[in-house]
DNA sequence: CACTATACGGAGCAGCGCTCCGCTTATGCA
DNA sequence: TGCATAAGCGGAGCGCTGCTCCGTATAGTG
């Protein structure tokens, strides 16, 4: 069955080379533009930035949703990643928890804007949300059940809710923001809340 | 000195009896929209409704943030003369800020898009952010600083940032919404994160 | 009743997302 | 090397927004 290694990389219908150097180009000019103007940047700033036309910006990533999850999927999936290593490197699971939410918070304070299209009910958004949660709540999850486990938190919450409180949490913050807000000092004590066991 | 009362009820310049009706019409038309559309429905629709052009509602209601502010003036004032009443008929300060916190996240959340309005940093919204936060944080900050000097929550937060976090974790939540997050839910984990004092 | 300040209406402009289709070009084959 | 053709490209154009501007209508006044 020589099939198998075919299968797992079958010459994916190797796309023409203008095509594949212009979809390199366009994550690199929706990279530049999303950390400049935000992740609401005009299609058309992206396009002319990456030198293309339209249309071919919506045939490469046929949603918003897709393109900013092109750019930013290896930084997801390496949050996803990290989550095990947390759980072997840290004295408990609940600090644990805690550092991993705050590497969650700081990925989303870093991305002007993606904390508030994340949150977006707006269709063409939706592919965001999903591969976002696909990815994260079951990396939070890991962390959760341990803390749980080890009877440090309550066990009466589930990491989807508290993926989405923290994701809220870091709604409209920007790194040099001049506010007294501070996502990462409401995310911990959120979790603080959380140790707050409900017999206790 | 009888210009006090005269001051106090300055006959302000009484509009044509057009312009009254007009404008009640408006607000009339913009509280059933949003409640059905949410805050960010098109001015054309609330004009629509209200039977008048869109000169008309840009003349009485210069940005979106006017008109939401007078359609909600109302109850933003109940909430604000809420809290000292609440610390009068509640046990412990810290129940009365929990349970204020509730109205207040009962507020939003049963104002489609409210919540994600008030973060919106567009210009046009900042009037609306200016008002809610003129009103509601004092209100708030009265009920943090008697939970504080009972020595109930950790001193180091102060009440914008409380109700900052609180709003946020209200955006995007449906009075009807099927999902498990809950927002009062964590609100409450956020109050009793701040339970948790410094020193303790 | 006439006159004027006040208010009204909606056409129109600019900016956005997204589609559609005629044109261009890379690629495999002879 | 040259050609046929599928694959890909570009941007004009549509529909929907927020918001302005100015000619027109009318409420209030003497």
């Amino acid at each position: 069955m020589p099939e198998v290694d075919a299968a797992v990389t079958p010459p994916p219908a190797r796309k023409r080379a203008d095509a594949r150097r212009n979809q390199q180009a366009l994550l690199d000019a929706a990279a530049a533009v999303f950390t400049t103007h935000g992740v609401d940047a005009p299609v058309r700033v992206i396009a002319a930035r990456a030198g293309v036309g339209m249309g071919t910006i919506y045939r490469h990533f046929p949603t918003r949703a897709d393109l900013v999850v092109a750019v930013y999927r290896h930084q997801v999936e390496a949050l996803a990643a990290a989550a095990p290593r947390f759980l072997a490197d840290t004295t408990t699971p609940s600090a644990a928890l805690a550092q991993w939410m705050d590497q969650f918070v700081d990925f989303l304070v870093t991305k002007h804007g993606l904390a508030g299209a994340l949150r977006s009910e707006d269709s063409g958004f939706q592919a965001l949300h999903a591969y976002f949660l696909d990815r994260l709540v079951p990396a939070c999850a890991s962390l959760l059940d341990a803390a749980v486990g080890a009877g440090q938190i309550r066990p009466d919450i589930d990491a989807l809710s508290l993926m989405h409180a923290a994701g809220n949490l870091c709604i409209g913050v920007e790194p040099g923001g001049d506010t007294s807000y501070n996502a990462h000092r409401m995310v911990a004590l959120l979790i603080a809340g959380l140790r707050q066991l409900p017999s206790a």
